[in-house]
RNA sequence: GGGGCGGUAGCUCAAUUGGUUAGAGUUCCGGACUGUCGAUCCGGUGGUUGCGGGUUCGAGUCCCGUCCGCCUCGCCA
């Protein structure tokens, strides 16, 4: 009884009469009567009921299923045959099996999650001490059918595009910029480390020189940094590169990729990715992922705001690169309540600003809030904005990153407070023309936007090798040949054309202040593949948990990788990390400066 | 590193200003019932209230510390 014929979700009316085995876990128990009892068995294809009828059987099986547990694993042997009256809710349920035989193939102990029961689904913590109970959810199934789904079709779309799959190694070296490297320490070379990698950027461009002409992996990255709800330090991403290609090239295969997914995975069939510049997505969405779904638009007001005497907007305005700009909120008076918005104040406090002034459109004019502040320009303003009576108006005044910040963010939560998200809405978009770098005023420094391995766009190229490292407004107004893929205001891909030139690398080296001498010493590799005769060349990374959270409809990242781990990093099932031996330690020339717990 | 929320029966939750023996549903155990599909009905087992201190006549409840989980800021080229 340990092999089955038929899985739990095979069964149809085609099959009455048949005899056959199914093999699974006890997924309900339905006691009729002492006679009469039903078991769902389910595996990973479907539910099917089994049924124990002593009158058309006999009365040991009624019996014996009654001592069967939810999450045993059972094998039974019987005859299909049509139901009284049709379960609608299964696939299988038309039919049902007369049990003439039973066999529990495995028992379990009371489980502290039941695979039947999405009401009670217990704590997320108890969902990962024990995920083999979890994963036995069918929606747990059903996110893993997914995943599997597009990493399938990942490997056959870029396959008929030419693209070969190659594998990087794990153990690679740190690299300086960017995220915080998991190390790992050798055992042969003392005191030497490898880093886990955050990517295998280097490799796939070193590969595009190899002349591999279209490389493409399934790979897991690293970056040792603090976890989100759409965020985990192990990460998996569909990465591609791609020989002699300009930036036109590489996104339309990766939108037919993108397109591809979507329809096989949810039908749905996608219009052309629009595009949009980052210093427009900055401006109209004070974000460089703009979720195009919903309005509510940032405008600038700050030649109207200077108008005024209000102080919070005057005070903005004398800042360095200081503005002020509205968010029009479609009939908002009604729903935004002072309890409200006065949590917005204290929201956008989070991203540095010092709160929202709010006022409303009453007919034609202005009333509550600033509105007092804001009469002189209240009819202006209303032009602007294109408010209407019952219209709610929210202000930001502040310098433009902050206030570019505080209500890109403030904007997305306001689309969800007022409902504004439509169902079932796919919004795609390219973001482009992203600068090459930004400037950190603490560390007095530029860093790359994207990583140093960005190409400036063609028409930047003269004024990028021209441009003096003290000249700060150059270097910043300088645009990369990078982008971004954006779904529904989330980031889900990104990469660029990348630099092909050893001069050019080197200039970017330069204007990162990484020495000659450093950039030798960290990139010497990178660097002579470019002096060999590189070909021009550029890709993307697909981040393929969030593209499976987007299809599967979860806002949770957990749920979409089959062992994940919680915000301390743990796995909690197998409760790593965890100590070691001194031996091992010794061995690899490690001494822990830690006390580890001993709870 | 900072902020917020949470931890009570195997699981999901409740417990009034600090006050009797910490309750309910479900799982599990026993019983009734021949067409259920969240079966129904009757009865029962089940508790170190995360952990450690403290205040109090009395603490699930208040205070301090600590651990764990979630959300978030920083961080994530």
């Amino acid at each position: 009884m340990r092999t089955r014929t038929h899985t739990a979700g095979q069964l149809r009316e085609e099959h009455i009469g048949q005899e056959v085995r199914l093999c699974g876990w006890v997924h309900a128990r339905r006691e009729q009567s002492a006679e009469l009892v039903f078991v769902d068995v389910r595996d990973r294809y479907g539910i099917t009921q089994l049924v124990f009828d002593a009158e058309d059987t006999s009365p040991e099986l009624p019996k014996q299923a009654k001592g069967v547990h939810l999450e045993d694993v059972v094998g039974a042997k019987g005859v299909v045959r049509a139901r009284e009256r049709v379960n609608k809710k299964i696939p299988t349920g038309g039919v049902e099996v007369l049990v003439t035989e039973l066999e529990v193939l495995s028992r379990t102990v009371s489980p502290p999650l039941i695979a039947s029961d999405e009401q009670n689904l217990p704590a997320e913590e108890t969902r990962l001490k024990y995920r083999y109970l979890d994963l036995r959810r069918p929606k747990m199934q059903e996110i893993i059918r997914t995943r599997h789904r597009v990493t399938k079709l990942a490997r056959d779309y870029f396959d008929e595009q030419g693209f070969l799959e190659i594998e990087t190694p794990c153990l690679t070296r740190s690299t300086p910029e960017g995220a915080r490297d998991y190390l790992v320490p050798s055992r042969q070379q003392p005191g030497m480390w490898y880093a886990l990698p955050q990517s295998p950027q280097i490799f796939k461009q070193i590969l595009m020189v190899a002349g591999c002409d279209r490389y493409l992996q399934i790979c897991r990255c690293f970056r040792d940094e603090d976890p989100r709800a759409d965020r985990q330090a192990e990460f998996t991403q569909i990465d591609c590169e791609l020989s002699f290609v300009d930036r036109e090239t590489v996104l339309g295969v990766m939108e037919g990729f993108a397109k591809r997914v979507w329809n096989e995975v949810l039908g749905y069939e996608a219009g052309d990715f629009p595009r949009i510049t980052y210093k427009e997505a900055m401006d109209r969405f004070g974000i460089d992922r703009p979720d195009t779904r919903y309005g509510l638009e940032l405008v600038d007001v700050s030649d109207l705001a200077a108008k005024t005497d209000f102080k919070v907007f005057t005070e903005a305005l004398e800042k360095d690169r200081g503005v002020v700009k509205a968010i029009r909120v479609p009939g908002g008076a009604a729903k935004l309540t002072r309890k409200i918005t006065d949590g917005y104040s204290k929201f956008v406090q989070d991203f540095g600003a010092g709160g929202v002034p709010v006022t409303k459109v009453a007919g034609v004019t202005l009333e509550a809030g600033i509105a007092k502040f804001v009469e002189p320009i209240a009819g202006e303003l209303i032009d602007r904005l294109g408010a209407k009576d019952g219209d709610t108006i929210l202000f930001g005044a502040d310098t433009y990153s902050t206030c570019s910040k505080a209500l890109g963010e403030l904007r997305q939560r306001v689309a969800r407070d007022m409902e504004m998200i439509p169902e079932g809405a796919w919004n795609f978009l390219w973001v482009i023309d992203f600068p090459m770098f930004e400037f950190d005023e603490e560390t007095g420094r530029f860093y790359a936007m994207h990583h140093p391995f960005t190409a400036p766009s063609d028409e930047e190229l003269e004024r990028f090798m021209g441009a003096d490292p003290s000249d700060r407004e150059t270097i910043e107004s300088i645009v990369s040949d990078g982008y971004d893929l954006v779904c529904n205001g989330s980031e889900i891909g990104g990469g660029s054309i990348r630099i092909h030139r050893q001069d050019v690398q080197k200039k970017v080296f330069e204007l990162l202040g990484i020495s000659d001498e450093e950039a030798r010493l960290k990139f010497s590799f990178l660097l002579d593949a470019l002096s060999f005769g590189a070909p021009p060349h550029g890709g993307i990374a697909f981040g393929l948990d969030r593209l499976i959270m987007h299809l599967a409809g979860t806002d949770n990242i957990r749920d979409v990788i089959a062992f994940p781990k919680t915000q301390t990093g743990a796995d909690l099932m197998c409760e790593a990390p965890n100590v070691v031996d001194e031996e091992q330690l010794g061995e690899l020339h490690v001494k822990s400066t830690a006390r580890a717990r001993t709870d």
